[in-house]
DNA sequence: CGAGTGATGTTATAATGTAACAAGTCGCGG
DNA sequence: CCGCGACTTGTTACATTATAACATCACTCG
């Protein structure tokens, strides 16, 4: 995954996302139901992480007049599903990158533009459980996040 | 740093934290005021992350009697500061084993007991900055945290 | 259809974090 | 010693994020 540049038709991303996840809760027999489309579709509506109740708001204003639990019960079955991610960091979701694909989520973030690409590189993989092989300890789960610039931020930045 | 033996002597270790704390804002010209001392003392009442409020409500326990902003201004200190991180993933805090010395925090979180250990592995680094640059991104902050389980709970689980 | 499971609605509340301003404290130069 | 200025803390109120608990709905399968 890389930064979206801001021209590239976002309406083709969020189709992509929605087709890979019908396909993945088919094929894991899970049920995409209204709500949780929804919701999926709103935390892919940019390439920046979403907070729970920006996806709230955007609901209520499309008379979906949801409550907190809703919105948190679609974003727990898209992470359980591994339809989104959660950005610890910003408290936020965000789309997933390769949907039925296992991995872990690694994570640049902009602290100029605030978009987010997701990487996915074996290497720093490698060197965590290296790191944690060595001190004797059975790694579960990984978060990283690198907060930093984007190409395009950081010529704006620089100029 | 390590997983720490359950019968080390915790005592020096707070003891230990202390005296690094007052070389390092001597050093800086900061102040290590009583109430900051006393909620980097809590930090490390154990090697296991510990919630704001479970500070805030120690701290009320022995009569210093302080409200959400007093503990939050204390933690924002002594992160600036580098004697303190934070762990996203558990909205808490944790001593810092190496104050004085610019590094990026790495944790191991046991899901199992709940304890904290910090790494600082050069290889880590390597391939997030290696990613990063790939990407033409520039890093500023990295956010890395591996749960799992520690070798002790380990231990006790395959047991 | 009817029972059972899973999904959603609804209300209230918990947990975490901040804004804004008042008051106090400390050190330094006059 | 005094008073100024910078920093620290107190205090109140509130914002943001997340969940518990229970009622109701809806879909599937026999």
């Amino acid at each position: 995954m890389t930064f979206p540049s801001p021209h590239h038709d976002h309406a083709t991303c969020v189709a992509h996302a929605v087709a890979a996840a019908e396909a993945e809760c088919r094929r894991r027999g899970a049920r995409l139901t209204d709500v949780r489309r929804r919701v999926l579709e709103l935390v892919w509506s940019g390439h920046q992480p979403v907070g729970a109740y920006a996806v709230l708001e955007a609901l209520a204003r499309e008379g979906f007049c949801a409550a907190p639990p809703t919105v948190y019960r679609a974003l727990d079955f898209l992470l359980a599903h591994g339809l989104v991610h959660r950005i610890e960091r910003l408290n936020a979701f965000v789309g997933c990158s390769h949907p039925g694909i296992p991995h872990a989520g690694q994570f640049l973030l902009c602290t100029g533009c605030g978009a987010a690409a997701e990487l996915d590189d074996p290497a720093i993989d490698a060197a965590l459980s290296a790191a944690a092989a060595r001190m004797g300890f059975s790694a579960a789960r990984q978060t990283v996040e690198i907060e930093g610039l984007c190409p395009a931020c950081r010529a704006r930045e620089g100029a």
